[in-house]
DNA sequence: CACCCCACCTGCGTGC
DNA sequence: TGCACGCAGGTGGGGT
């Protein structure tokens, strides 16, 4: 579920109510997550420690402690972190709960439990960031060289757009709106992406991204905000979702196919295949 | 190395 | 009402 506009709005959302607060507790239920570190791991590097900063790295947030430790935490498909008032009872698949200065808790919830939450002692690096690719809102990110890395490559636009070891951060919802918004087949060999289909591309990127981020991330089902609120994205959508459903720019019905194990959602009168 | 497929989980909607 | 099946935003490991 959670994408790059889902984490960012979540990690806005963590700033506002949790920056300078200091870990008091915390506790770890039976279940484990995909990836996990130990209970003691977690209460050594995280209690009694401020959260100095927030930061995001494509899907996974970073709270940044004091004396330089690092959590980590990736939502997977249906994560959740929430706050709420450290009396509140525990909700079903709450995994971890950390208690907070000021009787606040942030629980980690994940139906289906292939979320990440690690920590990493001073100095050390996340592992799981090493291989992650560029940001897509970064200004490093050009055209021209969005177009460098399509260069002999054989493989689809869709698979090229949700590989995150190339843009980090953009999965299947915002992949098939991306593609609908720059008008490019998702089946497009992506090598044969011209320049201006690259800026295009980009621009395209860039827009969708800001603009989920704006209206509080895309619910289709499972996404809360750090505050239980759902987002509006889901609203905007042209074509994830809406197979048969008429396209908003042409009228004509949306499209599916199955492409890297999963759905893509597309106009195949607007998104048509060129030269 | 680049791809594809599946595994990892639970829940929900659909069709029989 | 019940059950089987397919499908769901994620990554990563194993095989070809």
């Amino acid at each position: 579920m959670p994408e790059l506009p889902e984490v960012e709005v979540i990690r806005r959302g963590l700033v506002r109510e949790l920056a300078g607060k200091r870990f008091t507790a915390v506790k770890v239920g039976t279940l484990s997550l995909r990836r996990q570190s130990t209970r003691e791991d977690l209460k050594t590097w995280t209690v009694g420690r401020r959260i100095q900063s927030l930061s995001r790295r494509g899907k996974y947030l970073l709270f940044h402690l004091e004396g330089g430790a690092i959590l980590l935490v990736h939502l997977g498909m249906t994560g959740r972190l929430l706050i709420s008032p450290a009396s509140r009872k525990p909700q079903a698949h709450v995994h971890v709960t950390f208690r907070l200065e000021n009787r606040l808790a942030l629980h980690f919830q994940d139906v289906r439990r292939f979320g990440q939450i690690l920590v990493y002692a001073p100095g050390q690096t996340p592992e799981p960031l090493a291989l992650l690719g560029m940001e897509p809102l970064a200004r490093s990110v050009t055209p021209r060289l969005l177009h460098t890395l399509t260069r002999g490559k054989r493989g689809p636009l869709k698979n090229f757009l949700i590989d995150g070891r190339v843009l980090a951060g953009i999965g299947n919802i915002y992949a098939c709106e991306i593609m609908h918004a720059a008008r490019l087949s998702p089946v497009m060999p992506v090598g044969c992406l011209s320049p201006s289909d690259c800026e295009r591309l980009l621009r395209e990127t860039r827009r969708i991204l800001r603009q989920a981020i704006r209206r509080g991330g895309t619910t289709v089902s499972d996404f809360l905000n750090s505050r239980g609120e759902t987002g509006l994205f889901r609203l905007d959508l042209q074509a994830y979702g809406r197979e048969g459903a008429p396209c908003p720019g042409c009228g004509q019905p949306i499209a599916r196919l199955t492409q890297a194990g999963r759905s893509t959602f597309f106009c195949p009168s607007c998104q048509r295949l060129r030269g």
